[in-house]
DNA sequence: TATGAATGAGTATTCATTCAT
DNA sequence: AATGAATGAATACTCATTCAT
C-alpha cells in the first residue's frame, strides 16, 4: 500500500537532488531540464507533473535545502539556556551542516544573490530562522547584544560564513578548528555589547 | 583628432555597460550576447571585435568595476595614518561607493559564487586591495587587529556589506547613516583585540 | 501498429534524403541543418533526436548510401562463375546503380575527398565490397589479373566511373551502352594480364 | 620603378597560397575570407580589390594550380616522339607534379567534384590539355590507341591518380616506383589497342 | 591601393516546454 | 502518472562582404 505515493515522492526527491547537483556543477546555465530528467531517470515531461517550471521547480528545491539547513541550525536548541551559549550552539551547528554538506552550503550562496529566486520564497525560507531571531530579541533585552536591526545582526554573525566556505571550495582557503573558533570569535564579538 | 579610436572605447564601454544592466536584471542567464548587442546599438558580430567570447566579456567587466571600486576604496587614503583611522576610511569609502553605485555593487556581488569569473580573474581583481591586508597586517604587528588569516578579516568587515546592499536592492532593508555606523562598529569590533 | 517506430523510421529517412538533396545541389556548404530541417519538414531540434550532429549525420548518410551502391553491386553475384565473367557482372551492376541513381553516386564522389567523412566510416564503407577484392585475389591466383594491390586495381576499374558520371551531370559528356562497353573494355584491359 | 606593381602581384599571390593552404587543411569550409586574409597578411576587406568574391578567388586559384599542373605535365614534350612515349612521358610528369606538390594535387582533386567551380572556369581549365588530346587523336589515327572519346581516355589514364594521391594522403596506401611503374601500366593497358 | 571596423544574416546546437499516447 | 518525441525560439558565435577613411 501507498507504493504509489511513495513512488511519487521518490521521483520528486530524485529530481530535487538532480537539480541541486548539476547546478552545484557548473551553475544554474549548466542545470538544464534535459540533464535533470537524465540525471534523475525521469523524461522530461515528467518533471512537470511535480513543477510548474524550472523556476518553480528551483525555488522549491531552494526553500528544501533552506529547510533542512535550519533544521540543523537548531538540533539541540533549548530556549532556556543563556545566550551566548544558544547563539554559539546554533552558530556552530550552522557551521557543521554547511561543512558537511557542501553541494547544500554552496547551493545556498549560489541564490543568495540571483534573480531567479523570488522574494517571497526568500522569505518563506526566513521563516524558520526565528527562534535565531528571538534569541538576539532576548539578547538585546539582556543588554548582552546591541540592538542592531536582526538584518544587520545576520550580515555580520550568518552571511560570513558563506564567503570562508566559498573560499575553501575554491581551494583559496582552509577551513579548521581553529578557524572555526576564531571564526565564531569575529561573530560573537561584532553583535556583542 | 583620434576620433577612431575614442568611436572604439565608446563601444567597448557601450558594450560593458550594457553587459553590467542586462545581468543586474535577470541575471547571467538573461544577458545573452543578442540582448547585449541590442542594449549597445551594436551587431552580435561587434561584440567580438573586443572580445574574445562572453567569458571574456564577463571578465574583463567584472575587472572594470572591480578596479573602480578599489580605486573609490582608497581615495585619499594615506599610509601614515592611524590604522583605525585608516580602516574607518576605506570601509565608508567602500560603503560609499556601493550606495552609489548600486548596480557595479549588485553585479559583484552576483560574480563571488559564479563559475563564469575564472580564478586567475578573482585573483587579479584582489590585487588593488593590497593596500588593505598591508593596513591589517600593520595593525596586527600593532596588537590592534586580531591575529586572523586575511580572509577571515574580509569575511567579517567587507563582505557583510553585500548582503546589506542586496537587502535593501530587494526592499527588505533600509540603509542610513545610522545603520552605517552601526555596520562599521559590527565591522570594527569583530576584528579588533 | 508500430505507426510510431514507423514515423521515427520515416523522419530519419526524410532527413537522411534531404540532407543528400542538399549536398548534391550546391556542396556541404549549401546543406545547412536548418535547410535540412526544413526540407525534411522536421525542427532543428528534431534532427538532434536521430543525430548526434552534423558529422555524424553526413557519416550516416554516407554509410547508408554507399551501403545500397554495395548491395547493388553484387546482385546475381555467384561465387562460382569464372573471374572475368564475375568482374563483368559486378561492374555492370555498379555502373548500373550510378546511372539510375544519380544523386547517390554525385553524392559519393563528393564524399571522396571532403575530411566530413571519417576515416572509419570510410573503412566501414569499403568493409562490403570485400568480395570484390576476394575475387581480384582469385583471379591473380588464376594469373587472370595483374598482381597489383587492389588500390590499383579499384583506381582503374571502379574510380573512373565517377568521372565519367561527373562530367554527364554537366552535360559535357553522354554515356549510352556504346560507350559503356567501352568503359568496360578499358576498366578490364587495364588489370587483366 | 614597378614596385608598386610587384606589390600588387605579390599580394594576390600572397593571397592564393593563403587559401590553398587552408583549403588543404580541412576543406573549404575551413578557408574563411577573414582566415585566408590573416594568413595573407592582408586585410579582409582587401581581398576585395583582387577578387570579386570567394567563389572568384577560389576558381582563379583552380586556374592557377591548374595551369601549373599542365605546364609541369608538358616539360619536354615533344610532337616528333612516337605516341607510347610521349604519353609516357607526360603521364610521368603528371605523376611528379602530384608526388612532389601533394597540396595542389589534393586541392584539384577536392576541386573535381564540388560545384564551387563553374563550369567555365572548368573548361578553362582543360584547354591547357590539348597537346594531349591531340597526341591521343595521333595515336588513334596510328592505329595505337583505342577509338574512345578523350573523356573515356581521360579517366582510365590521369584520373586515378587522384584515388591514389588522396589514399596516400589517408595514409592508407604507400606510393613508390614500383607502384608507379604498375599504375602506368594499367594506365597504359586501358587505353592501348 | 589598402585598411580596420562593422555588420546582418547565417552557423550548429540547445533550451524549456508541450503533446499524443 | 508517465513518457518519448517533438518543437519554435533561443544560444554563442562566424560568415562573406562593405564602408569610411
Amino acid at each position: 500500500m501507498m507504493a504509489k505515493l511513495q513512488k511519487s515522492i521518490d521521483k520528486q526527491r530524485a529530481l530535487l537532488e538532480a537539480t541541486l547537483n548539476l547546478i552545484n556543477n557548473g551553475g544554474i546555465q549548466e542545470a538544464s531540464m534535459a540533464k535533470i530528467a537524465k540525471l534523475a531517470r525521469v523524461s522530461p515531461a515528467t518533471i512537470y507533473l511535480y513543477f510548474e517550471n524550472k523556476r518553480d521547480l528551483v525555488n522549491k528545491l531552494y526553500l528544501e535545502v533552506k529547510g533542512s539547513f535550519t533544521e540543523k541550525a537548531f538540533e539541540g536548541y533549548e530556549v532556556k539556556n543563556p545566550v551566548k551559549k544558544s547563539f554559539e550552539q546554533i552558530w556552530f551547528n550552522m557551521a557543521a551542516f554547511k561543512l558537511r554538506h557542501k553541494e547544500k552550503a554552496s547551493f545556498l550562496s549560489q541564490c543568495d544573490n540571483i534573480p531567479l529566486i523570488d522574494e517571497q520564497t526568500r522569505q518563506e525560507g526566513l521563516k524558520h530562522l526565528q527562534p535565531l531571531f528571538d534569541l538576539w530579541l532576548r539578547g538585546q533585552k539582556e543588554g548582552i547584544i546591541k540592538s542592531f536591526s536582526p538584518h544587520l545582526l545576520y550580515a555580520y554573525t550568518i552571511y560570513p560564513m558563506a564567503f570562508l566556505m566559498n573560499a575553501q571550495c575554491r581551494g583559496t582557503f582552509q577551513i579548521n578548528k581553529k578557524v572555526l573558533q576564531e571564526a565564531f570569535q569575529a561573530a560573537w564579538d561584532s553583535i556583542k555589547v
